[in-house]
DNA sequence: AAATCTTACTTGTATATACAACCTACAAAA
DNA sequence: TTTTGTAGGTTGTATATACAAGTAAGATTT
């Protein structure tokens, strides 16, 4: 271990007081001036330490009253989910878009409420599929609200994928996911050209703007040729095994 | 739109020569010299600035050489993933673990190479079972490093759980996931009282403290008792749909 | 030709200082 | 009682200055 910079040092002390539960969540920590005091460095270097640990969001500051230790972070790991497109570029792969369906339909029930609508209420779906290099990786089910994108059903997908036009035309900002592992229908089966008994990784997303549902997405991909993955650094915070 | 900080003038005029295509990715841009001399202010303020945005993965910086563009961001959307007895708990259930298998195993080829060990070093191995109100929910099959965690075998599974462990003893920080849909074995079936063809979501996890990986852990899930989900909000930056 | 030193530039850190902006609590005035 | 002012703490920003540490390229020596 070689000698760490004042900053981090300090970094550190703070966080050690956290973990030791000498400074428990909410609770307000020591001014600038007295933690200058006890260390004996100049201000801007405890400032320092203390504004990238409010950046990391293990403090939280309030001008002209004190620092405070932020709350438990959630005891959780992130996994980074990426769009398939640019997924496929990156390999260096070519990615192709096939139209399986594009229509017009009154939403059911259980499509209302996902959507926050009323029940007969018009919604756009598409089912899209996907191919890395002509094989199949992504058969997209989505279903749109025509109130936030309306001019949904005129793109053209094999030249635009439907997230990269509603990244377009509407600033999202909040997003639901669920990750579940099923076994596919025949026909979402046989567009995937998966074989028999063969399970997929199916993900479901949400996605808001400005507090309406805009999307949402059943994306299945099959099981043996496609997985979530994401390598996290963490300088902060303890992770979960 | 209020007056905003010099330091954050200077972010967006540099993220602005960014997005332009003036500063293409890659490229250097001009030193901190040049920009107080450009920006008319000190050099501290610009340095923060930069920091900043380094700090955020918009920037690169190499001691001596200067500053480069870093590339675009992935587009990408975090899931969070939760550990299982908190879950469990978090629900209002109680969380029970079986223990199944607790030995000392030496290493083949492949679990050497995941751990960066040698081949025949020994490696810590147990295989739990983790129960919501009786149910099976996590079969985990788990490898640890003996250097890391020497004491691992010895730990009452039944009182604490290895990630609790793991997480007392060793300050992780970095972990590696990976999830996919597979067929169980009969006899991960059997464990978790799945029905026959039924697939299960596997989550692999591998983990490092300080460098060296602690451990490697398979997480299988009964597909239809279980889903990784995750709500998220976003205040900065576009998600994907 | 090869190795070494030097120079000039870069970023990285640390300090002392200053003032602005903000919050709370208490005192003073209406 | 209600409002207003004020004092003393807090964080937020900006500057000038200094030196350390790293890189590249050229000059110098071997």
């Amino acid at each position: 271990m070689t000698d760490q910079p004042r900053y981090k040092q300090i970094k550190d002390h703070i966080i050690h007081h956290i973990r030791s539960g000498e400074w428990p969540a909410d609770s307000q920590i020591p001014s600038e001036n007295e933690l200058l005091k006890e260390l004996g460095v100049s201000r801007m270097t405890v400032n320092r330490a203390v504004r990238e640990l409010t950046a990391e969001g293990v403090l939280r500051r309030v001008q002209g009253l004190g620092t405070f230790v932020a709350g438990p972070q959630p005891a959780s790991v992130l996994l980074e989910l990426r769009n398939i497109a640019d997924d496929i570029r990156e390999r260096g792969n070519t990615h192709s878009t096939e139209i399986i369906m594009k229509e017009t339909i009154q939403a059911s029930k259980d499509q209302a409420q996902t959507f926050y609508i009323s029940e007969g209420d018009e919604l756009f779906h598409t089912i899209l599929l996907h191919k890395e290099n002509d094989l199949p990786l992504q058969l997209e089910d989505r279903l749109v609200n025509p109130k936030t994108a309306p001019d949904y059903l005129e793109c053209d997908f094999t030249e635009t994928t439907p997230n990269a036009y509603l990244v377009a035309t509407n600033p999202a900002d909040e997003v639901e996911h669920l990750v579940e592992a099923q076994l596919p229908s025949t026909e979402t089966s046989s567009h995937l050209q998966m074989k028999n008994g063969e399970p997929c990784l199916l993900l479901n997303r949400r996605t808001w703007s400005s507090g309406q549902v805009v999307s949402v997405a059943k994306l299945y991909h099959p099981g043996n040729r496609y997985s979530l993955g994401a390598h996290f650094h963490s300088r902060k915070e303890a992770v979960d095994f």
